[in-house]
DNA sequence: TTGTACGCGTTATCAA
DNA sequence: TTGATAACGCGTACAA
């Protein structure tokens, strides 16, 4: 491996200068500067980054946890996220975490080994301590669809959001309106669920419909729980005429469930998502756009700030929803063709 | 930030013991040991990798390099690359490409900086004087869905597995069968392309079918472009009433086109896949299933090696395809009663 | 069995 | 403007 010891020998110089040049420091002749950069061609040197991490500790690298790292909200999540990062010069290093002890694990691990310079925190829960122990060390981490008091948190109005989808329902008509909640995961993955909930009850109310808990059903944020839970509930008498699911993935499954009952949507059945992810165009899904692109952009900016001032005070920060209408939920509507958003 | 001095200072020894229990190096007394051990416990010692990385030239980071690493077939690559790379206590870092002068900086810059022990490159040209740098360097790398004489690649059996597909369909009665296959993509992704349209030709070859140039169209990969192929390929006549598409995501493509024009699959049109998605699942998508799960494995297994053990003899490993019959080819067989592909 | 001293490749300090 | 030298934190000969 050629060094910089290599480059000031051949340069005829000090490896003081040659750092020099390298980091474009200033007071270094240009006569100089330039008997080291051909010294550097000639060698084909490239410094080393272990080493020069070892005085800067700073990696250049940039961690981000997330639960399940493959799903569609996550994944396009990620995509905003690498795109920001590769702009920076940065590099993305993924901590899929689908297990209670594998996110602790890494919580307690990151701030000490310090591989990373921040770390990007998605829809996880950070128990008190390890959140302290962030804000003590100074390491840099920003949560993302999740909230901690001690550490810098973008959100969405969760509540809200379901909200505005539930109101639409009922503005369309709809009296009996199902609702397929989220569960909260095995406790490790931030409970979005509640939120979503509260919005579902305070439309509702709001209307003065009244609330049938027979038609909330809790299950996992996957479309193959949703789907029973869809049967269940598209099978009792008098069935719902429409359905909000707190996911998207879980609205697919509803139009499963729709299609193996014979039921047309939206003719008899209207469905409305939660999430926006990209999928849901392919199927005119009516959805709740959660701000993917923003938060991705908005949460790297944040880190970035914070690994270049460390211990700054944290701030919460929310970000609106956008209800977006498509094919599944156009029913009622008297004056509504075809309005799908896309070919 | 505590170091091994500070360990060494507190349990009474030298830091070449410390350094010793650490690497549980034999030759330490047992009492000693525990004299460090409750000294790290009580410091919250723990070694800086960095540091570590500067002596044993190891830094358990593996690199993907990968195009699009968020579309559905890289996507499912990535999670089983993750997974295998968690059981390893290895960390994934992803290098996501989407251009040709991207690729050629990574491919520049990475034996060089030796961030990462070893690459992976998934569905990548590597140009010959790159995949010569790499072996020269003895810096780890395998290629999947991709081949270099040079270096060790994992690829699948294209050509064979479009045969299979083609003729699948000829055994069903079509005569007609359109082809939308996949373009170079700018010429920086590895052109599978090429053998499937390969193993096209030799279906109808052997079923002594003429080849009409007219019904060979291609497109991007994506669903977009091949819809508007299909849409093309559609609405000439005589109309094809078979479609073969180079991916699966353009076979969804040609699932809305035929909704558009209300051309009923599989009855009045089959539709036949490549790569084996999961979203496919959803769609009843008939396809070639690709081993993702198998390559990935296979992959990092190669790599780990070849990083315990450097400059060892390229190979060339083939993996064989599977046929997947779904909903969307099964019109000619009388036992299929519904088959409308979505809500 | 254990401690000391050196080296890894770089940046930063300080004197020249 | 430049060069020598001391860090950075760890692993490892080598000596004890």
């Amino acid at each position: 491996m050629v060094t910089i010891q290599d480059v000031a020998r051949v340069a005829g110089v000090g490896v003081g200068t040659v750092s020099r040049v390298l980091n474009h420091h200033p007071g270094v002749r240009s006569e100089t500067r330039k008997r080291v950069l051909d010294a550097i061609e000639q060698l084909h040197f490239t410094p080393n980054p272990i080493a020069r991490s070892m005085i800067s500790k700073r990696t250049d690298f940039i961690g981000v946890m997330i639960p399940y790292f493959t799903r569609p909200f996550q994944n396009e999540m990620l995509r905003t996220i690498q795109h920001e990062l590769a702009l920076l010069h940065k590099e993305l290093i993924i901590y899929n975490v689908e297990s209670l002890s594998q996110r602790d694990y890494y919580f307690s691990e990151m701030p000490m080994h310090r591989k990373v310079d921040g770390l990007l925190i998605i829809s996880l829960i950070i128990e008190e301590p390890y959140a302290l122990k962030f804000c003590e060390l100074g390491f840099p981490a920003v949560l993302i669809d999740a909230y901690s008091p001690h550490l810098t948190s973008l959100v969405v109005e969760n509540m809200d959001g379901a909200y505005q989808a539930v109101r639409c329902l009922i503005a369309q008509g709809h009296q009996r309106i199902g609702f397929i909640n989220g569960i909260k995961d095995g406790d490790f993955k931030f409970n979005q669920a509640n939120d979503r909930l509260i919005g579902f009850h305070r439309a509702l109310g709001e209307a003065q419909l009244l609330f049938d808990p027979e038609l909330v059903i809790a299950s996992e944020w996957n479309r193959h729980a949703a789907q029973d839970a869809a049967l269940r509930l598209l099978t009792r008498e008098p069935r719902p005429s429409a359905i909000f699911t707190a996911s998207d993935m879980q609205a697919l499954g509803v139009l499963e469930a729709a299609r193996i009952l014979h039921i047309t949507v939206p003719a008899e059945l209207s469905v409305m998502g939660f999430d926006g992810i990209e999928l849901g165009e392919l199927f005119g899904l009516s959805t709740v756009q959660q701000p993917i692109h923003e938060l991705g952009v908005l949460g790297i900016k944040k880190l970035i700030e914070l690994i270049e001032h460390p211990y700054q005070s944290s701030e919460l920060i929310r970000l609106p929803t956008r209800l977006v209408e498509r094919r599944t939920t156009m029913a009622n509507t008297s004056a509504a063709p075809d309005t799908s958003t896309h070919t």
